[in-house]
DNA sequence: CGAACGTCGTAC
DNA sequence: GACGTACGACGTTCGT
């Protein structure tokens, strides 16, 4: 099947145009829409490599439509200089990349677009049309596709059904009914996106609506009525012409061979450095961008099914024991796993075929098997040693199927994880898995329930609607595994940290979300109620002072108090240039006035009552009388897990007043809480990867660091530093770790620029090895797209060659700061796994119960203490051996608070 | 009234 | 603008 790719020149023209910074070359020619229209042609002809492409672009002066209707796009402004001085190069650079351009007067774009897509389908091609206008979702068929350069959206029959709610048949309808701002035809006066659809939905199309417009009261039906005389002439406007006189010829349309030495001129000329460096001198550091993923044609089969017969059942176990695997895939009627329930399973065995086992579907007009029969069926195929699983995410399948009393035992496999490990910096979920890796959009969630006050929960849903998504999912989960499965297989250090790491993390991280925490209701009511009394005491004090009563909480409201009514200065400005209220902003003013003092304390308290102490009880779950947190393993880009419903890992603890929240965290009945944490990780690891001869001579000889950076800055004796000193070094040795500048350094330690200057260069000239580090980060970032872990755990820095300084800066500490954090993240999770296993081998009855970055947490019964402060320490030191000593520390106590 | 966004604050 | 990685509460704005 040939392939021709379309594109929407004028569309991108203008997106790029309102996108993009206002570029300009050294000449102070404005560059940003040649730059950008040129990206995105790049990136659209090299994902989707087709035999035939054309750039089309409007004509200029009058069109057909302007003589339906004369006032169409009547209220487009002219259009800017700087836009159109940028024309002619911009066509200049699209010839010489060899494009063929196109623009037929009297027409737009669109409809030059639409004729062609329309007599390329009749040749049975695959038509691509490049565009950022919707309105041209009404060409999509099977062989037509819409793709978006710039958001990355493709629509397909099924994508136009997902963001529209309809199919591409009914979009001229529905856009009608709506009308066009930008183009300036009306519509029906106040009818929008959701009123059309109810009305399409209702009528049919059309038509319908119109001659059913008497049924339609109100407001609405009154304009529907004004309007019945013009929808006909909207319908015309909106329509995209698909018999422009044009003939489609082939040979026109083929791809020419660059001309570089023209291409070269223009980079040149508007300063495209980047491209200059990479299309022109290809040895040098040009190669930072990601290997071109591969992408796997989606096997569209779909030969789906229900299972509700016990010999139907059969079959599909007897395939899966033959295949010695499946993908399997649970739907619910929650998210959380600890309450939800069951209502069916999907199977897949081989790509394009999928079963849906509907149990629990309220809809009774297709007979579903016996629920406990059925799980025990399942159950041979979970417990089987010799099956391996696949899931998107099965941890929570595991969670839910336990639920039930089924386990898993044997091999498991997660195409999420697959996914992470291969780059972290992308999203995992399936649809945007499915429509990146096999060109293919899933049916949608929401599109099967709905959203809004109108959502359902899956068991609402007719079988016979949901069977089509649900094994879909099991399908689409198959054929990602199948194709990360071979990419894992073929790299040698992806393959260590899925099997080694990610695997054994994710069998620990369900014990340790089953295990759950215990926690006192009773003390956090309490503490709520105490800080309550005091909010309001605050309240009350802040209205005072302000002379009048406003929301505390309102940045807005503060900002009108505090800067417009009273008069101070703000000393600094949030990223979008209003006046900020932030903490340290605040803290400075509350020397010259008593109101940001009282406000600090109330914010500091209000956060306290909603984020913990009221929010954790209302957390525990009514079964177990825990509280069971998501770790969630694939969204930190740097190996980290995030905590997440409640999130365990932002407990507070440097207040007093916050720590107390950790007072509730307790143990069960003969029982303490153990807390085991690494000392100074990641700047071991940083002593580690940088060799600095200083930094590892401290640790090996076990010194505070903090202490012995203070006396080499400071050129004293360590037995002299003061506290205040060890407290410079301490902000210093953080900082460094987040690739801290001078001024953010000044900011937090209160001094001046010059001052803390000074201090990073005396830390780089005693600490000579921690400078070249940095230094070698960036480099191998820029060089290679990425930077690594201890472990091989490979961690992309996609904005490290980015034209936007500032982003390339925050890239640049980014991968500085990447493989300290991936590498304490690799080394906390292989502990955990260890210790995990250990306690299952001795059969101990001690449980992890909360993982926070560099720190476990047990809930340990006081017979089995000895022998945990043993062990546990001892297995998290050695679980590498790296050039400096990891250190757990240890503390145990009646709750969280007493165990640090 | 809900979704999207901005601002702020907690942890490591 | 200036410190990396997260989650989440609240207020505001916008559109239904």
């Amino acid at each position: 099947m040939k392939k021709i790719l379309l594109i929407d020149g004028s569309s991108y023209l203008y997106r790029a145009y309102h996108a993009l910074p206002d570029l300009r070359n050294h000449n102070n020619e404005p560059s940003g829409v040649i730059y950008g229209v040129l990206n995105m042609l790049k990136k659209t002809i090299e994902e989707f490599s087709s035999d035939y492409i054309v750039c089309v672009f409007d004509a200029k002066g009058k069109t057909f439509r302007n003589d339906i209707y004369a006032e169409y796009k009547a209220n487009r402004p002219k259009m800017p200089d700087d836009l159109s001085l940028q024309i002619d190069p911009l066509k200049q650079a699209i010839n010489a990349f060899g494009i063929p351009m196109l623009s037929i007067a009297g027409v737009e774009a669109d409809d030059v677009i639409g004729t062609l897509a329309t007599k390329a389908d009749e040749q049975n091609m695959q038509v691509i049309i490049s565009t950022g206008d919707k309105d041209l979702a009404q060409l999509v068929n099977d062989n037509i596709t819409l793709i978006n350069t710039m958001t990355n959206e493709k629509l397909d029959i099924n994508g136009v059904i997902n963001k529209f709610g309809i199919p591409p048949g009914k979009i001229i309808d529905y856009l009608t009914l709506i009308g066009d701002k930008s183009d300036n035809v009306p519509g029906v006066d106040k009818v929008g996106p959701k009123t059309a659809l109810k009305w399409l939905e209702e009528f049919g199309n059309l038509d319908g609506v119109i001659q059913n417009h008497e049924k339609i009261t109100g407001a609405v039906g009154t304009n529907l009525k004004d309007s019945l005389n013009w929808l006909a002439t909207g319908k015309k406007l909106i329509t995209i012409k698909k018999d422009v006189d044009i003939n489609l010829d082939l040979k026109e349309f083929l791809p020419k061979d660059q001309n570089k030495e023209e291409l070269r001129k223009i980079y040149q000329r508007y300063n495209f450095n980047s491209w200059l460096k990479k299309e022109f001198q290809p040895n040098s550091a040009g190669e930072a961008s990601k290997t071109q993923e591969s992408i796997t044609e989606f096997i569209a089969t779909k030969k789906y099914s229900i299972v509700n017969t016990s010999d139907e059942l059969e079959l599909w176990i007897q395939k899966i024991l033959k295949k010695g695997q499946c993908v399997i895939d649970t739907e619910t009627d929650s998210l959380d796993f600890m309450i939800a329930r069951l209502v069916g399973i999907s199977l897949a065995t081989d790509a394009g075929e999928a079963c849906y086992i509907p149990l629990q579907h309220q809809d009774l007009s297709i007979n579903q098997l016996p629920f406990e029969d059925t799980l025990e069926k399942i159950k041979t195929i979970t417990q089987n040693q010799s099956i391996k699983k696949i899931g998107q995410n099965i941890k929570y399948d595991m969670h839910v199927l336990k639920n039930y009393g089924l386990s898993f035992i044997g091999e498991i496999e997660d195409t999420m994880l697959m996914s992470y490990v291969l780059d972290s910096t992308e999203s995992h979920g399936m649809d945007k898995l499915s429509s990146k890796h096999l060109n293919h959009e899933c049916i949608s969630f929401e599109s099967v329930v709905g959203k809004g006050v109108n959502k359902l929960t899956f068991d609402q849903i007719n079988i016979s609607d949901a069977f089509t998504y649900a094994a879909e999912d099991a399908d689409v989960t198959l054929q990602l595994y199948n194709l990360f499965h071979k990419k894992i297989l073929n790299d040698d250090k992806a393959k260590y940290i899925y099997y080694q790491i990610e695997i054994p993390s994710l069998k620990t991280l369900f014990e340790i979300e089953r295990n759950g925490v215990l926690i006192s209701e009773q003390i956090l009511q309490n503490q709520s109620q105490e800080i309550g009394l005091k909010i309001i005491d605050l309240e009350s004090q802040a209205f005072k002072i302000a002379g009048q009563p406003f929301n505390l909480s309102s940045p807005k409201q503060l900002r009108e108090i505090l800067f417009d009514k009273i008069g101070i200065t703000s000393t600094r400005k949030t990223p979008t240039g209003i006046p900020s209220t932030s903490e340290d902003v605040l803290e400075e003013l509350s020397n010259i006035h008593p109101l940001p003092k009282v406000i600090l304390e109330h914010r500091s308290l209000s956060k306290l009552k909603n984020t913990y102490t009221d929010k954790l009880p209302k957390m525990v779950n009514s079964a177990s009388g825990r509280i069971h947190t998501n770790y969630n393993q694939a969204v930190a880009i740097t190996g980290r897990l995030a905590s997440s419903e409640p999130n365990l890992q932002n407990i507070p603890i440097k207040t007093e007043e916050g720590r107390k929240v950790r007072k509730a965290f307790i143990a069960k009945q003969d029982a303490l809480i153990l807390s085991c944490d690494y000392s100074q990780i990641e700047l071991r690891i940083m002593a580690h990867l940088s060799q600095d001869a200083g930094l590892i001579e401290s640790f090996q000889q076990n010194e505070d660091i903090h202490t012995a950076t203070a006396s080499k800055i400071f050129n004293m004796s360590p037995a002299d530093i003061s506290s205040e000193q060890r407290r410079f070094a301490k902000v210093i040795n953080f900082g460094l770790i987040y690739g801290m500048s001078a001024f953010g350094l000044a900011q937090t330690l209160n001094i001046d620029r010059n001052s803390s200057k000074n201090f990073i260069e005396q830390y780089f000239e005693k600490y000579p090895g921690v400078k070249n580090y940095m230094d070698i980060s960036k480099i191998k970032a820029k060089d290679q797209g990425y930077v690594e872990t201890i472990f091989g755990r490979k961690l992309w820095v996609p904005e490290i060659n980015s034209p936007n300084g500032m982003r390339r800066a925050a890239a640049e500490r980014a991968s500085i700061n990447a493989p300290m954090q991936g590498t304490a993240a690799d080394l906390i999770k292989m502990a955990m796994n260890q210790v995990q296993s250990w306690l299952v081998n001795k059969k101990l009855q001690s449980m992890i119960i909360m993982q926070v970055h560099d720190e476990l947490v047990l809930e340990v019964p006081k017979e089995e203490l000895d022998i945990i402060k043993k062990e546990v320490p001892s297995i998290m030191s050695k679980v590498a051996s790296l050039d400096v000593p990891l250190i757990a520390e240890i503390g145990s106590g009646i709750n969280w608070d007493e165990a640090h």
